[in-house]
DNA sequence: GCTTGCGTTGACGCTAACGTAAAGGGAATA
DNA sequence: TATTCCCTTTACGTTAGCGTCAACGCAAGC
């Protein structure tokens, strides 16, 4: 039935997990060769979990934040870090206090960035509205922006 | 007059503005080189204004959001876009707009990532209380962290 | 039996953003 | 005069995060 989809039992591909959320296979053997992911197999074929996909959110929540592959590596594990190696979780405890405070810094910075490219950019449309009005953007691209955000999961900064 | 480096005409060696930002003088260099930055010369010698200073203070914003360096400078020529070259601003202008929903999405990210990394963070230190209070972080690591904020200009992301 | 499709493991390539020497030019100081 | 700085340019090196083959395995369908 098509319910087990939606249940926690289910496992994914890569090709599935890649289509879902925009990565190449490249991408997840890389996490995976950087001890982001560690997929099940069949065989030789990798089996994704319910777990697995919940990490691979992560892994792209802290890229889009802009955290390194080696820092989110170390947040997976405190994560995953239950009451096991809680001493080593210790002696990272202080690094993510900073990275706490640096991140905070940078949603100032971007708000401030939010606030100057959205003032720029409505300084150029009226210089255009009064001199060639033609080259005005259509909502119609706002329309696609929106629908893009509504996907969930948001393109990469690097996109083209 | 002390009161002359405060003033606008006031002019900075390469190693003041290095010293300010906490970036290298290869830096600088690199930037000028992809076009972000212009000061004039002294003979063979940078010689930067108060006007480089503030468009360095864009960049280094910029690269704290995670915008790469080309994109920075396309937003440098947007602000410096006067009455000039519009319409080759309004060529990049739908660019833009994506961009600023892509940070608006960011800023969610990074909200929800502090919060995760907080609570992370917390429930680590509940255990460690238990278990070995004698390495609990003290206050005064915090202290130092908030005077590095207060001295305005944040650390990079990939700082060790 | 042969192609098609999805999977695998190397291995090499590539871009961004600098780091790091190498080699040298002026100016001030000892 | 020699050393010491600070500056310059040129050029090669480095790291992260994948992209892009190449060569192979296996299963299904024609």
């Amino acid at each position: 039935m098509l319910a087990e989809l939606r249940r926690p039992e289910r496992t994914f591909t890569i090709r599935q997990l890649c289509q879902e959320f925009k990565v190449t296979p490249r991408a997840l053997r890389f996490y995976e060769d950087k001890g982001l992911l560690a997929p099940s197999r069949d065989g030789m074929n990798r089996v994704y979990s319910y777990k697995d996909r919940a990490r691979l959110q992560l892994i792209l929540r802290g890229k889009r934040v802009g955290l390194p592959l080696a820092e989110i590596r170390e947040i997976l594990e405190l994560y995953g870090a239950e009451d096991g190696p809680v001493m080593q979780s210790a002696h990272s405890l202080k690094r993510f206090r900073h990275r706490i405070v640096e991140m905070e810094q940078q949603r100032e910075d971007l708000d401030q960035a939010i606030i100057e490219l959205k003032s720029a950019c409505e300084r150029i449309e009226k210089q255009l509205a009064e001199v060639r009005p033609d080259l005005l953007p259509r909502a119609e691209d706002y329309d696609q922006m929106l629908r893009a955000r509504l996907d969930g999961h948001s393109y990469p900064l690097s996109a083209k």
